[in-house]
DNA sequence: AAGGAACTTAGAATAGTTCTAAATCTCACT
DNA sequence: AGTGAGATTTAGAACTATTCTAAGTTCCTT
């Protein structure tokens, strides 16, 4: 089994399991976001599926991103003003954004410290979610 | 000295490090900040603001709020798709976002923290700023 | 093969923000 | 007090990102 046809598989498990239909626009935009990790805007991904399937819409990609957001195969993020960037990356991590380039990194987080972060909340307050964002620059020895 | 004229002297002081100039509405969008430390928006501080200046305008109230940011009075959030809000707190803290209500809590950290969590970051990326969002919950007991 | 729900599409509409150009204010210098 | 330079404000146009709408298409189910 490819990686290709497991996420492939991945996607029409989840997708059926919210009752939703499998098609190429949802499959081409989610490989679209696995087969380069960076951060796409809704453009960006556009741009990359509309050379294998020139007829696709914006509209449509803007639908199907919103349908892996629901299904849980993709986070959507904002770390600043201006478009929404999408990430496949679901295991817990911070993210990176190069003030210089706008590029964005994963950052992988050791698995005890977001419990040890969600310590710092006073009582009554109950995070599902921590988002950590580091704002910086990345040097050459990256 | 009152709170209020510090707060104003403070923002004359930090303008004129700037080399720009105090004005009626500059103040006013500030203390329309300090007043109540909620995080709006620029509309919502619009509003606010007009009713003690009748005739300031939407692009002004954008302006003053950049000139604030720029001077290091205030901070510009974004933790969701949706107009971006202001943030009058200097101090490092992070933000509790309550998914149901929508509003925005400070959540003040101990002083070492920030410093343990730049340490998960690799060598080569250095980080200016750690913005932490939660998500989640608010109960009762708050 | 017919009906119906899910899906896609183009284009219009909306929300939030920035831009533009003209009017106004303020200050330093006479 | 008067003038000119530069800073500031303003209304409205323009722009960007996103959502909505209504029509057309696909694909199951009977």
């Amino acid at each position: 089994m490819t990686p290709t046809t497991l996420n492939s598989e991945a996607l029409a498990q989840k997708l059926a399991h919210s009752g939703l239909r499998n098609t190429p626009q949802r499959e081409l935009v989610y490989s679209a976001l696995l087969t380069r990790r960076d951060h796409p805007t809704a453009d960006e991904v556009y741009a990359r599926v509309r050379t294998e399937l020139q007829g696709i819409s914006l509209a449509t990609v803007y639908n199907c991103l919103e349908t892996l957001v629901q299904c849980d195969l993709v986070r959507a993020v904002n770390f600043e003003r201006g478009p929404t960037r999408y990430c496949p990356n679901l295991a817990p991590h911070a993210h990176f954004h190069d003030e210089a380039t706008g590029a964005t990194f994963d950052i992988d987080l050791p698995p005890d410290l977001l419990g040890k972060i969600k310590d710092v909340l006073p009582p009554g307050y109950d995070a599902e979610a921590v988002d950590i964002i580091f704002r910086g620059k990345t040097t050459a020895t990256r």
